[in-house]
DNA sequence: TAAAATCTCCTACACCTGTAGTATTTACTA
DNA sequence: TAGTAAATACTACAGGTGTAGGAGATTTTA
């Protein structure tokens, strides 16, 4: 099943999903943030439309209603949302970086975390060669 | 003039205004790589959009054709993009600084690089207080 | 068990986007 | 200036997305 692409909102419901687990649509909506709370049908369509596209499956039922569960990873669908992304800048990181450090959007020791995994798998690639 | 909500298409179209300047559709199709080019009409209709939206402004004629050119910065539609992406992560850096790491997109010098302007403002906002 | 509540399933629709054809206008050129 | 080449303007359309209503099925409750 390749990766499906997944649009906004659908991420939304998405990452309610990963966050809570397996659930009901019912519960899934009311897990919106009341201000942008989209109507129970709506919920129940895109619910739908992550089913056909083997994001969500039915996991059990629940009185009458269906309990839906994650069929993807949050990571996987994360790792293909940056790739596109990158694709949007020509996959060049530099102009993304000055954004985000320009913003303060990233902290220093998010840096430096960076830069500690980064040498970390340096070293570990000279290791294995 | 709000800054406009760009598509992949759309935003091929500014990056190549982006870089090679004022030109006019001809110009614009025929710098799209070779595979993936779409029909002049296509990009007519994209360019035209673009105008409708206010990314794209009419600057001269030549021929019987109109140059076009970009009247929003890359910078500021990279800002946009940025933004819009950041919060489809709910503003969380951490698992999109990972992908970067792990996938081999960001390297030791990006890292460091920004390392050195976070410092940089870092200093300059010391001052200013 | 009959009514009420709740859910599913199906349908609809408007807007955005990618894609491009056709008809008309404009501008060179012989 | 008449013909040709090229550009524009207009129109179209299908697929994706956000949005949700209504009919009918199922479950709970009085």
């Amino acid at each position: 099943m390749v990766k499906p692409r997944l649009s906004k909102l659908e991420l939304q419901v998405m990452n309610i999903f990963w966050e809570r687990g397996a659930q009901t649509v019912r519960e899934v909506q009311e897990h919106f943030p009341e201000k942008s709370r989209p109507a129970y049908t709506t919920v129940q369509t895109v619910v739908n439309r992550l089913e056909a596209k083997e994001a969500l499956a039915r996991a059990r039922k629940l009185g009458n209603a269906h309990v839906f569960q994650a069929t993807v990873s949050r990571n996987a669908a994360q790792r293909r949302l940056v790739d596109e992304f990158l694709a949007l800048f020509g996959g060049r990181m530099q102009p993304l970086m000055s954004h985000l450090v320009e913003s303060g959007k990233l902290t220093l020791e998010d840096v430096q975390e960076a830069e500690r995994r980064l040498r970390e798998l340096a070293k570990r690639k000279g290791e294995r060669k």
